[in-house]
DNA sequence: CCGTGCGGGCGAG
DNA sequence: CTCGCCCGCACGG
């Protein structure tokens, strides 16, 4: 559908091979950049077109030698997967953004998965005749010519985005950490951190307990670091940014304040796609293992992608959603307060979709008119979102309020150190990013 | 620390 | 020869 007006698509342009001597240069009309190429496609981008630019992809690409310093050539990575097959308590399975720096994926292996602690277990991309897919990327004139080989045979990984915000998150815990009385050593802080790196779970629960507080006790424990409160009020920003906190009720001005900075930084990442309901196909994903469905994947690129086609509206590998109903649910919070966005825009041109959820809630000018953005994957209530963007320090204060009594005497156990569990590891979380306790 | 790009080098086909 | 992949290096955020 939204092919039929693409460059690449065009009759005169459709016949160019990347390794062509002269490739087109009576292009029409450019394409809008596509976050999760597949099959083998080609794209013809404007020059000035950022993503294209920095050869993005929202598939793990690592660059491939091909000898040919014309020709940026990158293959996939796959996706990094629970050994155990886990799922999330609504049946959603982990599937994590393989780290594109060697060194730190064979350490991202190490790790544990963040539902149930198990190993991790990277999925190879065989895509392209047993070897990965392969991206290749060429400047010519006043265009970037894009072709893809090979149909990933594997679950889409989070984004590089989102495996951003949670590096951004980690980091704003580990410079807080240390002023907590339970970690001792920011080793282990450090620790602590890269388990639960991988679960978005601060914002989540910034997003779904920020009703829980008192009003009596909403100044009793601000952070008294300026430090403190620059890493969480930048990581807060940038959770907002990805859409999971976002006011309605707050003027587009308290907005910007904010989160300007970090909006700026990555306002052109995530591109001009909209396409955050693509990972959710729940019924395929939970039989992933096995490839009973392999088509499934490639799928993605012409059904799925159109939002209005997904039961929900969320590109993250570890939903946030998931997390966040499983905490909702789990304190007897509340129920079913969650919901998707329900409807979508159709998209205008190849693999862009101009929406973005609250589009029309805090204006169209936030992201310099254009809707960069699209990692706004949970919809929340306006109660919900209206503490949390009322003050970030307000849900430091929420989480004390709500997560001190939990859990109390688990660093005791060398295991639950090695191998803390996700309610340990939130819990701990809470703890650090909440010094006064 | 990590992403990204470059390029030398190697082995397989 | 091409291709995939390893490695180190440099640079930037």
């Amino acid at each position: 559908m939204e092919q039929e007006d693409s460059a690449s698509q065009n009759g005169e342009t459709t016949s160019w091979d990347i390794n062509d001597i002269k490739l087109p240069q009576d292009v029409k009309q450019t394409d809008w950049f596509q976050e999760w190429p597949d099959s083998y496609v080609k794209h013809i981008y404007s020059l000035d077109d950022k993503n294209a630019q920095r050869h993005h992809s929202s598939w793990a690409m690592r660059n491939t030698n091909n000898h040919n310093s014309r020709i940026l050539k990158k293959s996939c990575l796959g996706v990094v997967v629970c050994s155990n097959e886990c799922s999330t308590p609504d049946g959603r399975k982990i599937y994590l953004r393989p780290a594109i720096c060697d060194k730190a994926r064979q350490k991202q292996q190490r790790k544990c998965c963040p539902n149930c602690n198990g190993p991790l277990k990277l999925i190879s991309c065989r895509g392209h005749g047993g070897y990965p897919v392969t991206n290749f990327w060429r400047h010519e004139g006043p265009f970037i010519f894009f072709q893809s080989k090979g149909s990933h045979d594997h679950p889409r990984p989070e984004t590089k985005l989102e495996a951003e915000a949670r590096r951004s998150l980690q980091k704003a815990l580990t410079v807080v950490s240390p002023t907590s009385p339970r970690l001792k050593k920011t080793q282990e802080a450090e620790s602590l951190a890269d388990e639960i790196q991988s679960q978005e779970a601060l914002t989540l629960h910034l997003s779904g307990q920020e009703d829980y507080i008192s009003p009596s006790n909403f100044n009793r424990h601000l952070l008294d670091n300026p430090a403190q409160q620059h890493m969480i009020s930048t990581s807060l920003s940038l959770a907002k940014n990805y859409g999971f906190g976002r006011s309605p009720y707050l003027t587009e001005h308290a907005q910007v304040t904010r989160s300007n900075t970090l909006c700026d930084k990555y306002k052109d990442v995530g591109s001009r796609g909209c396409d955050m309901g693509s990972q959710s196909k729940p019924s395929v994903y939970n039989t992933y293992v096995g490839y009973e469905e392999p088509q499934s994947w490639n799928k993605n690129g012409v059904l799925g992608r159109n939002p209005c086609n997904e039961k929900f509206c969320n590109d993250s590998a570890f939903p946030l959603t998931d997390l966040h109903r499983e905490i909702l649910s789990s304190q007897n919070c509340i129920e079913s307060t969650l919901q998707h966005v329900p409807t979508v825009p159709h998209t205008t041109k190849a693999g862009y979709y101009p929406f973005r959820p609250n589009i029309g809630l805090y204006g169209e000018d936030f992201y310099e008119g254009k809707s960069h953005m699209n990692y706004n994957s949970s919809y929340i209530p306006p109660s919900l979102y209206h503490l949390s963007q009322e003050d970030p320090y307000l849900v430091m204060n929420t989480v004390h309020q709500h997560s001190l009594p939990m859990k109390g005497t688990e660093w005791d156990s060398e295991e639950e150190r090695k191998y803390p569990s996700l309610d340990y590891c939130n819990n701990e979380m809470f703890f650090n990013l909440c010094p006064l306790r």
